[in-house]
DNA sequence: TTCGATTTGTTCGTATGTATT
DNA sequence: TAATACATACGAACAAATCGA
């Protein structure tokens, strides 16, 4: 069963991570969209020639990386970058008293311009390439807190402007996967302490001389490709940065 | 089968969950010790009378949740606190040349005092309340980058003393894992940026005007008991905090 | 070194339960 | 109500890794 597929295929994969890959390839190739119910388990399980069990065990995996969500009765779909998994997954700024909320942004500036090596390193470009370049202010209960700096290759979002980034329905990873087919399914993110640019600390309401937290984010989709490069400032008078691995997964 | 014990229990709990609630209760009885292996699989199943299939996707999850580890052809373990798993889970600084490398530790103070409410309220437990408190410097590379303090309730640590923890052989998890019987299987931490104490400041060989990393650590046990708190400066001149959930994981 | 017992890993199949439409 | 889809549970067979005789 599992040697009649092989196709060139040098090192031994069980089954499932071989239907695992398939599956992602459909997702890669923008087969089934995001939001959208992919077939059934048992369609699957037909279509790959394979026991419902296998297709089982490699939507287990996708659905653990949150690639995929599972309703009974439902179907399986592709996860969608809604305000409420941005909030959950990929926004961990919190008040001191624990509360979490979605941040306003408000865009500052928007450019297109030439990569230097600090944003083409992290993003796997040749130094030189078209990157978007764009400036937010996130506001918390009203009070800005966070100055984001993100750099995005042109190349991936061909017509990128103002407009549709600024004029955008919901999160800034829903655009990406919207209008780009670009899931982010992984970011990376780094932090250090400093004492932030004047222009961030102005825009902060803080001295340039009080610390502010750094944070440098890769996001990825799919195979480990970068796609976004952001550098954050944060001022941690009334937030901190929270670091939780595993606390809502299981029970 | 699952509806003998019930004790008042509303929401209906598949088998599987049942039997992982059982293995961790064995866990935490300290029926099998760290580092050894539980009962077969096929053993497993004949005590709990059901079937394999559900045995294992309960240590599924204990696996998922890094509390047991699989190794075909040998066994199942309880996880370990070896110098590897604390590198790869509970400690976060890396070099901005993204070089992770174990600390040393070096003991400064250790003393038994009252809980104030800064600890008390994190560890939950009562103001006034016995705790030990242990203050620790990291070095990286032989110099002083992580300045910890540690604050753990004397009640879980009877004998706990000075030179215990100094002497210790292998990690301070590890040391709370096998003298203790306490197994830390989940951090939540909290960083903001600030100017260290001066204190801190000497010790990591840095000007107290120059901002740091301050992390505020909880590290729990089973069902979501906190074990230890613990306070931490950290120097990002030459290091970072490195927030990547997921990289490794599956693959 | 070889062999056999043990243990986990993979795959298949089937039946039934529960949630959704 | 009926059909569909995922969730749970059972069982069987074989593969692959480990370990000791």
């Amino acid at each position: 069963m599992a040697n009649t597929l092989a196709a060139g295929n040098l090192t031994f994969n069980p089954l499932y991570k071989e239907v695992k890959m398939r599956i992602t390839r459909s997702l890669v190739a923008g087969e089934w969209k995001s939001g959208e119910a992919i077939p059934s388990e048992s369609r699957l399980a037909g279509q790959f020639n394979v026991s419902i069990g296998t297709i089982r065990k490699a939507i287990d995996e996708l659905v653990a990386e949150r690639i995929l969500l599972r309703q009974q009765g439902r179907g399986t779909f592709v996860a969608t970058h809604t305000e409420d998994r941005t909030l959950f997954y990929f926004f961990h700024i919190v008040g001191k008293d624990g509360s979490r909320e979605l941040p306003m942004t408000e865009m500052l500036s928007f450019r297109k311009v030439k990569a230097g090596p600090e944003h083409a390193t992290p993003l796997g470009i040749a130094r030189g390439a078209k990157i978007f370049n764009v400036q937010n202010v996130l506001k918390l209960a009203g009070k800005p807190v966070v100055f984001d700096q993100i750099s995005v290759p042109a190349a991936l979002f061909p017509d990128l402007d103002e407009d549709i980034f600024g004029k955008r329905a919901g999160t800034i990873y829903g655009l990406y996967q919207a209008r780009y087919g670009i899931n982010v399914i992984r970011i990376s993110e780094r932090l250090s302490a400093a004492n932030p640019p004047a222009e961030a600390a102005c825009l902060l309401g803080m001295r340039a001389t009080t610390p502010a937290l750094m944070i440098r984010r890769v996001a990825y989709t799919y195979n480990d490709t970068p796609v976004e490069h952001r550098v954050s400032w944060v001022n941690t008078a009334n937030h901190e940065y929270l670091s939780d691995l595993w606390k809502n997964e299981m029970r």
